[in-house]
DNA sequence: TCCCTTTTTGGAAACGCTTTCATCAAAGTG
DNA sequence: CACTTTGATGAAAGCGTTTCCAAAAAGGGA
């Protein structure tokens, strides 16, 4: 019928009344009389009339919508924070605007302007640093509602995280248990996640405790495509580590895969430990042994700690620290075996693939 | 300092000029003394001026935002189109409202009608039925532009999809070239996806085609946490079947599981193929296989289509039906082998772990 | 019937922006 | 020097709401 959509005015026409009676009437806010109400409601019903959230928010300076932002969606952990902050805002009738940085500070920032500029009524997101962030900064700057999420609390924000050092810990007390000495930390983008870091940091003050040799560390820089040949090679590099402890269960699972390609057996020649919980890591076989988190339990929370600001509303209780991870072990991680540990071509090893 | 945000008035005030004018040159249009234009770049930045985007959208009639409904994040298939056409949207400056149906047509409706009362651009999404859809008939009725991603092209909208019928053809035919003659189509959500419909009829018509049994339709309802316990169920009720083909990676990978558990081989006692080609697949031994798509392009794509209508440009062309997939060979679809089929007991086809 | 209270109603302002239009001064032009 | 052109500028309208306020209508009691 008509292209543009009909407006408050339209109905008022419609309806024969003023525009006032017409927002009252929709509303449910304020009184009118029978016949009234019966008109422009029948009106509205005509025309197909919906509000428009644009006016309504400029004149309530409330936009009904919460930024988020993420690294990337490519890693399930975000993916899951996400769709749970979308769900948790959707209850309370708020929609999620959503930007990723790709791990990438510029973006972050650039990310949360034009978040800003859109009005959200609050934020929640994870940072690439939380202790060095313009985008933080900013946000705090303008007293913006927010929430971390992932981040340890920075900048007088609260935040939703995982303790990455207590859990880096019991890594290192696992290795230890199983009789590992000599091990290494394997980060994908080591320089651009405090969340990494900290996992390493954790590693090896604790694996120095346990009295431990020093963790190597491992960094993979991008993960153009060959991410399995990068990985043989530096596995190859590394023969003498009989465990990794990877920053994330993909690269824990990639790892699998390539230690087995240099005729590796898990956990005999290579014990690996992941990070995350992700469920592919109970298909493989045998399953991955890691540090399990919650993402949804973080993205929800994220998003009722800055729902608790916009509605005045109590805020809700920060997980302890212990709670936000647990340990999950897995038949990737046992005593390393001195066996043939070197065999370099090793087909045999790959079960059932002869 | 301030507690509301400044606005372009008291950026005017300060640089004692009239708004029109900070407009001018803060947009860059217009002319603008030297003078002036200092006076008022150096006020905005005094008080951390910044548009907002509500009064500019109210005027210009233009939210610069884009919808996107997908049923859930928890499947990557879907992350990644999101992500892409987060993405695509971010370089022509537009911002993605998101939104999960979580596979129901009442929340998809919801989330229709709340992202056009937010005044979105245009639309992306994924429909859990394409062919019969109220949130399409609304957002056909509004006029918005709209490109469907995953369904097929319906209502008259514009759709980037995988050609189901066609790839699951190509399954079918790969089960042939084995052997395989009575197989099974396993699906999750079935009577709430029309791809997995699709994907189903496609195969069974195939199968006619090839001269095998039909498939038999193995259906999954919810995916309460006992996914596994069905699964083996489910499995032990079809010793007959040699190859299941089913409706995403995820299943067949949990089938898999399912099936060792059982004491079976794979693929010797069971061949499986999954669809969508996700990374895990790769992860497993033996290699799944399965339907490659290309999520990252499909959401990409309709970004594109969107953009091209609201920025009068000419419409980027759709892939080509056969272009959307790609048969995945993997080593988890092979002959079938009549030998020790039934060890109900058989943890030793478990590979490296007793 | 008159006056007072209560309910219903619409005009108008405000929200923050862009854009048109008219005004005004400066700068050319003859 | 009178006259036109040009550039700079601000007032005001309009975008779609909500809400305040005053006016009008409707009851109610004497």
């Amino acid at each position: 019928m008509r292209s543009r959509p009909p407006t408050i005015k339209d109905v008022a026409e419609q309806a024969g009344c003023g525009i006032a009676t017409v927002s009252r009437v929709l509303n449910g806010t304020g009184s009118a009389s029978a016949d009234t109400r019966r008109k422009v409601l029948s009106a509205a019903d005509a025309l197909g009339f919906e509000f428009s959230a644009l006016g309504r928010s400029l004149q309530s300076s409330s936009t009904k919508t919460i930024g988020c932002i993420v690294p990337s969606l490519a890693n399930p952990v975000f993916a899951e924070v996400v769709q749970a902050a979308q769900q948790e805002a959707h209850l309370e009738g708020y929609q999620l605007i959503l930007a990723c940085s790709e791990y990438d500070e510029m973006q972050e920032l650039q990310a949360a302007r034009t978040l800003i500029a859109k009005q959200v009524d609050g934020l929640v997101l994870t940072v690439n640093n939380a202790s060095d962030s313009e985008a933080l900064e900013l946000i705090r700057d303008r007293r913006l509602p927010c929430c971390l999420v992932y981040n340890r609390a920075s900048f007088g924000l609260p935040a939703w995280a995982v303790d990455n050092r207590a859990a880096a810990r019991e890594v290192a007390q696992a290795f230890h248990d199983e009789g590992h000495v000599q091990t290494g930390f394997l980060a994908l983008r080591f320089h651009r996640s405090d969340r990494s870091r900290e996992r390493y940091e954790g590693f090896a003050a604790a694996c120095r405790e346990f009295g431990m040799a020093d963790p190597l560390l491992l960094e993979i820089e991008e993960q153009e495509g060959n991410l399995l040949e990068l990985l043989g090679t530096l596995l190859a590099e590394h023969q003498a580590l009989t465990g990794i402890f990877a920053s994330n269960d993909f690269l824990a699972l990639a790892a699998m895969k390539a230690a087995r390609a240099l005729g590796k057996r898990i956990p005999d020649d290579l014990s690996l430990v992941g990070f995350d919980g992700i469920s592919t890591g109970l298909l493989v076989d045998p399953h991955l042994a890691t540090v399990e988190t919650d993402p949804r339990t973080m993205g929800q929370g994220a998003v009722q700690s800055v729902l608790a600001r916009l509605l005045d509303r109590p805020t809700p209780d920060l997980p302890s620290a212990a709670a936000t991870f647990s340990f999950r072990a897995g038949g990737s991680l046992g005593p390393p075996v001195p066996g043939k540990a070197d065999g370099r071509e090793a087909a045999t090893s790959l079960p059932s693939h002869e």
